[in-house]
DNA sequence: TGAACAATGCAATTGCGTTGCATTGTTTTC
DNA sequence: GAAAACAATGCAACGCAATTGCATTGTTCA
């Protein structure tokens, strides 16, 4: 199971839903799927995208990523044509400055917007 | 009802979920409220936070808001510690380079940390 | 081989957003 | 002022995705 899902992740560019990876694996269980990608996430193999679509989205992590660590933060981008999520990973995490007082932990930034394919 | 949400909001510095202004005017109907904060939305009232906990935020607008033009677009700012979503109007979002052929059209960036209540 | 451990799958639960629809309240029209 | 038109409210129900419990199956190790 955790082959299948991972071979499949390794075939896609953008990311993707535990839903479209159960359509995509047929007979395997949503559950299972749920969890492997949840051990995956903790082994530092994949990442969980909060796109604000409501949906978690799944994509690889790069090299430099390890168990409970992981480095390759980036900005997502959300297409409105083909409601594709993908990863910038070119795209760094801006600063930003906070009030007096606040401390930075994280960042979470999305992106709307066109793709190269959907761009009218 | 409309007016104990609005006076209820014109309290509150922090931004606010559904349940918590539920709570808050106590014999009132869930659905109600969510109506009305639907309707403060549209008019340029109120606007919603995706602030990533999976549950939407609430927040005065300015007033350069109106129906259907939301132009105060701020950062967001999620803390650890009292798990309060503040508004940020005077961080501005920042300029992202996309990818060649990808278009800009809206963004959401929440930055999580402790704000200067919680710091250490 | 048998015990210990890990992975799987089914069922069920939770939490939140959302909609349908009947009821109540308010405004407009005659 | 009564009737009709319209808007707001409240209860029930639904949808969807994430998450957990628990029994079953498969694998590793002594
Ligand atoms: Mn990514
Ligand atoms: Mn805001
Ligand atoms: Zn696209
Ligand atoms: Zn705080």
């Amino acid at each position: 199971m955790r082959l299948l899902v991972l071979n499949f992740l390794l075939k896609r560019k953008a990311a993707i839903s535990l839903n479209d990876i159960e359509k995509a694996i047929q007979p395997a269980d949503r559950i299972t799927i749920y969890r492997t990608l949840k051990t995956f996430e903790e082994k530092g193999l994949v990442h969980l995208i909060d796109d604000g679509t409501g949906t978690h989205k799944y994509a690889l992590c790069d090299d430099t990523c390890g168990p409970e660590e992981h480095n390759d933060l980036h900005v997502h981008f959300y297409c409105n044509g083909c409601h594709e999520t993908y990863c910038l990973p070119n795209s760094k995490l801006p600063q930003i400055d906070l009030p007096e007082g606040f401390g930075y932990s994280e960042m979470n930034l999305v992106v709307k917007g066109y793709c190269d394919k959907c761009k009218p």
